[in-house]
Formats: C-alpha cells, structure tokens, sequence
DNA sequence: CAGACTTCGTGCGTATACGCACAACTTTTC
DNA sequence: GAAAAGTTGTGCGTATACGCACGAAGTCTG
C-alpha cells in the first residue's frame, strides 16, 4: 500500500515544494506564486473573462475573483465590462502588470533553472507530458460510482 | 518562455486535479484530502513529534497544528507529553483515527486508480522518481542570490 | 414571448499553507 | 554552572482553494 500513495505523496511533495521556492522568490515584489501564475496567464491571453482566467489557470472561479480583488486594487489588473455580454467582465494586465510580470519572469528564472536543472532535458519534456496526462485523467470525469473506464477525456453518460 | 514555463504549469495543474479529486472523495467522511495525509504519515510512523510528522508529510509545522488541534478535537488522533523532551508533544492515531483511516484508503482507492490508470506501470515509476528528483533540487537550498539563508541544514557550494 | 435552464460573478464559510514573533525548554559553550 | 544558542509548539495575519447559495443576465424550450 506504500508503493501505491507513493505517486501522490511525490506529486504532492513536488509541488508544495514549487510554491514555497517560487513564494520566497517573489516575496520581495510583494506578489504571491498564484498571484504570479495569474499575471502569466493574462500576459500570454489577455481580455479574458474571469471565467476563461480560471479555466486557463486552472483554479476555482471564486478563488480566482478574490485574487483580483487584490489585484485591482493593486493597479496590476484592470476589469472592464464585456462588450456583448452585460454578465461577465472581462481582465487585462494594465501597464504596471505588466511591467510587474516582466520582472517576475526573470526573478523566477532560478526556480525554472534549479527544477531543470535537476532533469535531463528529454526527462523534462517527458515529466511535462506524464504530468499532462495524469491531469487529464483526474479531470475526466469518469468514475463518481460507475464501472465505466471511459480512457478517454469525453462526456460521461448522463 | 513558453516552453520553460511549461513544466511548473503542468505540476501545478496536476497537483490540483488531484487535490481536487481527493477532497471531493473523502467529503463524505468528512476529511480533507490534507487530513488523509496527515493520518497516513501517522498510519506509518505513529507517536511522531509534531515536528517530525510536519517534516515527513511534508508542511509547514504552523499547519500541521492547525490541522491538529481539529483534529484532535473529533478524536481522531492524541498528543501526548513527550517521555524526555518537555517541549515537545507526541502525535498518535486514536482507535478511531486508525478505522477511520482504513475507511479512507479504501475510499480513496478510485483515485489512485484513475492516477496509475493512465499510466503504464513503468511510467508510474518513473513520473514517482522525476518528482522526487525535482522536489530535491527545489528543496535543496541552492541559493542563487540570497544572503539572509542560513538556516537548512542542507549543503550549498560556497 | 414566457418559462425553464444555464452561465457569470459575488459573498460567505472552512481548511490549508505559510511567515513571523514569542515563550518555554534543551543543548552547547566557555 | 551560567550564559548563549538552538529547538518545539503556539498565536496571529494574509493569501489561496474550494463549495455552496444567490441574483442577474443570457439561452433554449414550446
């Protein structure tokens, strides 16, 4: 049973491991790793709704309000109304986010080079896609109390 | 930049999923996913110091107190007077914190399954051995351009 | 076009995940 | 042995990470 929460255990412990480098390392631009992994994403999609930003992140839409609160408030993003649809609001970086971001990029440099470091770099290319696909897996919804091993990422019988 | 970031993104987004999905499995016992961990570091090395379990899961010491003293409250582990050391408490499972345990693993069972699922049993392996490898280098105190780190007792190359 | 259903953002509550400062205690040092 | 230095647990503050319920607005029925 050891061998089998080992994977888990070494995903969890990887991680957490992540953040608490990449939240040292940004301590002193007073932005946290999610707050970096949010600036990121708008800088690679910008005019997104909240919605979308959450998707792409991915994190909980109401995680994801409460960290933009910040944020605007901050002058890092701004949220406007979206032009076809008066529910949604739409997120973009504003000049100080992204300058703020550019300078994350390259604070954050040393954590990206010590995790490389630590790989050949097919190992790198190849922990991306294994990792990739474990995700997928957790996120096809497929199996709450059925039998049905659907291995592919698709709908579940309603 | 894209491609370097590829990595951190993907761990990350692996490491929610599986959070996401486990949480979602034990809410009927009312346990969190985090909660399991603590009670499997314990299921494997019981009357720890707070701080040795902390270490071993791995937290920070703060939160595994928080994490204790709820659940303590619900009887479902003990902290006990260190026998030499007077500051320090032992941590051990209660009976029901052991059967509560076992309903958990079991319970959780679907989860792991869906993980190693979408691996072939080599790759499992492997994905176990890349994240350990990569949550070392993050863990070993490297330094690249701090002063103020004195404290792990990790090697650095002066 | 009206009702049903879905989707978007908000607000609230709980549990991590930390850092930091502090008191109590242990170990080391001189 | 007493002072210095280190360790253990506690308490506090902030930021995620989420679920759930709600109102508002869009979309899909008939």
């Amino acid at each position: 049973m050891a061998t089998e929460s080992k994977l888990p255990m070494a995903l969890r412990a990887a991680y957490l491991a992540l953040h608490r480098r990449s939240e040292a390392r940004f301590a002193r631009y007073d932005v946290t790793a999610d707050q970096f992994v949010l600036l990121a994403t708008l800088a690679r999609g910008d005019a997104l709704t909240q919605r979308e930003l959450a998707r792409r992140m991915p994190s909980d839409p109401s995680t994801v309000r409460a960290m933009l609160v910040l944020l605007e408030r901050r002058g890092l993003v701004q949220r406007d109304a979206h032009p076809t649809d008066s529910r949604a609001r739409t997120v973009s970086l504003t000049a100080a986010g992204r300058r703020k971001f550019r300078q994350l990029w390259t604070a954050g440099e040393p954590v990206r080079a010590q995790m490389l470091g630590a790989l050949e770099p097919s190992e790198a290319e190849l922990l991306a896609r294994l990792l990739t696909q474990v995700a997928d897996a957790l996120n096809a919804q497929s199996v709450p109390a059925g039998r049905s091993n659907s291995h592919h990422s698709q709908k579940v019988e309603p």
